[in-house]
DNA sequence: ATTCGACCATACGCGCAAGTATGGTATGGA
DNA sequence: TCCATACCATACTTGCGCGTATGGTCGAAT
């Protein structure tokens, strides 16, 4: 008995997960535009030959890439968050635990920026929805009417994906370690009340 | 003498400006991906030998055609805004304005979800950077300290780009007009000190 | 009336990345 | 030991959109 293949560093056989995992990196590093079934070959060491047993297409490995990434990154962090009972505390902790996550917020940036594509748009809006719902939740309990939780809401989302694509991406105004936790504190005290 | 051939409306002849008109429309209505000079030319009744007479090659026509948006819409608000004195009034003024503007944000929110094109990078970042700095001089002259400025300009901008992200292009939880008023009234209370 | 140049049509070449066809190799179980 | 299955390589085909080559037309100036 051989030990334990599914952890050797150079497997000489893939399966459809590590796939995945590579056409993750990949569109986190350079885009879903990016994402190419040769060039990904390469990158594992293997041909074409073998992408087409694992899958019948190159859309079929983006959805199961970013169904494995949504079902991963989003319900653990949500999970998480909810779990906080005070509602102002609560998102003080989400503001705080998202500005400190990176590469789960890279392949959302990138998602954003592909969103155009029909394969991807679903998921943004899927995915928009569920955030937004637990922004508007957290402000209504914090003592906002329905009608301010849902503007409140909205602004502290939209600011969020319009910093990824701003900064995350390509960096606009550059700021350094100290500077970013300045701003993160700032957007706290702004948009979640005392 | 015929009549102004500039204004009837099938010119027989076209010109470079036709193109880049044509072409802002497209990237408006369906992104920057969807700018192609075959199906272009089909939308102006002409062909591709029309084309290249005009134009080197297709990123000439990009170009160009960003160019010609970035001098018209942008010079014109900035200097209209900058026109109000007071910093508080200036911002209430922008935002508002803003809010109403569209086509020409439709056009920047396709070329944010672009930014990844060499050719239209330098322009995102050469807008943001501006439109920033213009926010945090009105700031600054709103009592904000430099750092403070800053990061309320940051705020605001970052706001603005993901609302456009979200909602102008494929539709997030829609917003009627009267719902979509209100919000903007929310982010300038929360974001223009009184 | 002729000519010249601006504008356009038609037909082609070409590169890139997806997808197909087909055959090869290694590994575990009978 | 031998076969079946899972995985992979090699060599194609195909479609799409850019760019090129070349020739045609129409209006304006001489």
């Amino acid at each position: 008995m051989p030990a334990n293949p599914q952890n050797m560093e150079s497997r000489a056989r893939l399966s459809a997960a590590d796939w995945e995992q590579a056409a993750l990196d990949v569109v986190a590093a350079e885009g879903v535009a990016a994402l190419a079934v040769e060039s990904l070959a390469r990158v594992l060491g293997v041909t074409k030959g073998s992408f087409y047993w694992h899958f019948p297409t190159r859309d079929a490995l983006l959805k199961a890439a970013i169904d494995r990434w949504e079902r991963r990154d989003e319900d653990e962090i949500i999970s998480q968050v909810e779990a906080i009972s005070d509602p102002r505390l609560r998102l003080r902790d989400l503001f705080q635990r998202v500005s400190r996550e990176v590469q789960s917020h890279r392949i959302y940036a990138a998602l954003l920026q592909a969103s155009d594509l029909p394969l991807v748009q679903p998921v943004i809006e899927r995915i928009s929805r569920r955030r937004l719902s637990l922004l508007t939740d957290a402000y209504r309990e914090a003592g906002f009417d329905a009608r301010r939780a849902a503007h409140r809401a909205r602004l502290a989302y939209t600011a969020y994906s319009g910093f990824l694509q701003l900064n995350q991406r390509h960096g606009m105004p550059r700021m350094d370690q100290d500077e970013y936790q300045a701003y993160v504190d700032h957007v706290i005290s702004t948009l979640v009340p005392d």
